[in-house]
DNA sequence: GGTAGTTTTAAACGTATGTTTTAAACAAAA
DNA sequence: TTTTGTTTAAAACATACGTTTAAAACTACC
C-alpha cells in the first residue's frame, strides 16, 4: 500500500502523457488525476525527466524480456524453409504481439509508448533517446539481426535507415492512433481498434522490408 | 522591407520549430533571432497559433500548386503502360520532389514541415490537423486517387489506413532525420543527405503500398 | 509640413509551470 | 510510549511563458 502513490502517478502520468504529449501534461493534471500530492512526484521521481523516464522503464522492462523470451521460442521451432516474406511477417508479428501482450499484462497504453519513441527522435538533443538506446539498444539488436537474415543483401548502413523506415510505420500509426481512428469513425462509420492497427501494420512493415535497393552506400 | 519583420519571424520560426519542437520554442528564443521585438509575432501573427499556421501555409501553400502541377504533367504523359511498382515509384517520386523543390525554392526546412505533421497528428485535441485537412485536404485527395489506382484493390477504409502507414514512413524518416543523421555519422563515419532519404524511401512506400490485403473491412 | 495610419518599442500583466520548503502524519522498531 | 525514518500535505518560490498596453517611431499621402 505504501507504493501505491507511485504506482497511480504512474497510471495516471501514462494516460495523460498518451492524451496530450509529455509538455503539454503538467504535473499538476497528474497529481490531480492520480489524487496525490502535487510534491509527490518531485519526492519519487526527483523530477519530470526521472517520471517520463520511469513511465518508459515501466513498459520497455517487461517488453525487452517478453520480446527475448518469444525469440528464444521461435528460433527453437523447426521448419524454417519457408519464404522470407512470411518469416519477416512471423518476426514483425512477434513484435506486434509482444507489445500488445505486455500492454494488456501490465495495463500500459500503447500509445504512450509509441508517442515517446516518436518524441525522443524527434527531440534534438535528446537525452530520452539517449537513455532508451543506452538502456535497451542492445536488446533490440537481436531482434534486428534476425530481421536482417530476411531482407535484401545490404550493408549496415543502409539497413540501419531501412530498419527506422519500418519503424516509421509502427511509430507514427501507433502515436497517431487517437486521432486516426476518431477521423475513420467519423468518415467511414467504422472504428477499428489498436489491436487490429498492430495485426494490418505487419504485412506492410514486411513487404516495406523486403523493398530492393537502389542506391550505393 | 516592411514585411521584412514577417519573413524574418516565419524564418526565425522555422528554424526554431524544426530544432525544438512547438511548445518547446518560446517566442522569445523566436523574436531573439529574427532581431525582431517580442510584440511583432501577436502583432502579425495575433498568437503563436497563428505564427505556427502561417509557417504551414508558407509550405502547404507552394506544395499542393507544384504538386498539382507536377501531377497534371504525369497524366498528360504517355506511356503509362508500366507495371504497377513502377507507376508507383514514380508517384511517390513526384511527391517527394515537390516537397524538395518547395523547400529548397523558398528555403524552407523540410523538417519542421514534416514534425509539423507530426505533431498535427499526435496532439489530441488538434486545431492544427483540423486547419491542414480543411486547408489542403481536397488537394492531396487528387493524389491519393492516382495512387489508389496501383494499389491492391481494397475499400475506402483499407486504403484510408494504408495511406497513412506510407505518411507514417515519410513523417517520421524526415522529422526525425537530424537525429538519425546525427546516429548514423556517429556509428557509420557515413554523412547521408535528407535529399538522399527522400529518394531511399520511394521504392520502400512503394513496396509498402503493394503489400496485400488479408483482413477484412 | 502636417496629419492619419501603420509599425515598432519597452514595459508590464496575469498566469501556469516545475521545484522547494517546512511541518504534519504515519509506520515500524526500541 | 518514545523514537526514528519515511511518506504526505499545504504553501510558497522562482521563473518562464503568451499576451496586452501605451507611447514612440516611422511611412505615406494631402
Amino acid at each position: 500500500m505504501t507504493s501505491s502513490t507511485i504506482d497511480r502517478i504512474l497510471d495516471a502520468a501514462e494516460v495523460e502523457f498518451a492524451a496530450h504529449g509529455f509538455v503539454e501534461t503538467s504535473l499538476r493534471t497528474i497529481t490531480a488525476k492520480a489524487k496525490v500530492n502535487l510534491a509527490a512526484v518531485n519526492y519519487h521521481f526527483g523530477s519530470k525527466k526521472g517520471l517520463i523516464q520511469a513511465v518508459t522503464d515501466r513498459f520497455l522492462g517487461p517488453l525487452t524480456e517478453n520480446l527475448q523470451a518469444q525469440l528464444n521460442a521461435y528460433e527453437k521451432a523447426p521448419a524454417k524453409s519457408q519464404g522470407d516474406e512470411q518469416e519477416l511477417q512471423i518476426l514483425l508479428s512477434i513484435l506486434a504481439r509482444s507489445c500488445q501482450q505486455v500492454a494488456q499484462q501490465n495495463h500500459h497504453s500503447l500509445a504512450v509508448f509509441a508517442r515517446l519513441i516518436n518524441t525522443a527522435y524527434n527531440q534534438s538533443q535528446g537525452h530520452l533517446r539517449k537513455h532508451l538506446t543506452h538502456q535497451y539498444g542492445a536488446s533490440f539488436m537481436y531482434f534486428m539481426k534476425l530481421l536482417r537474415k530476411h531482407m535484401p543483401p545490404m550493408n549496415n548502413e543502409q539497413f540501419f535507415w531501412r530498419f527506422h523506415y519500418l519503424l516509421g510505420i509502427l511509430v507514427f500509426s501507433i502515436s497517431s492512433s487517437e486521432a486516426l481512428i476518431a477521423i475513420c469513425e467519423r468518415e467511414y462509420a467504422s472504428s477499428r481498434s489498436l489491436d487490429q492497427i498492430m495485426s494490418d501494420i505487419v504485412p506492410v512493415m514486411a513487404s516495406a522490408a523486403q523493398a530492393p535497393i537502389i542506391g550505393e552506400s
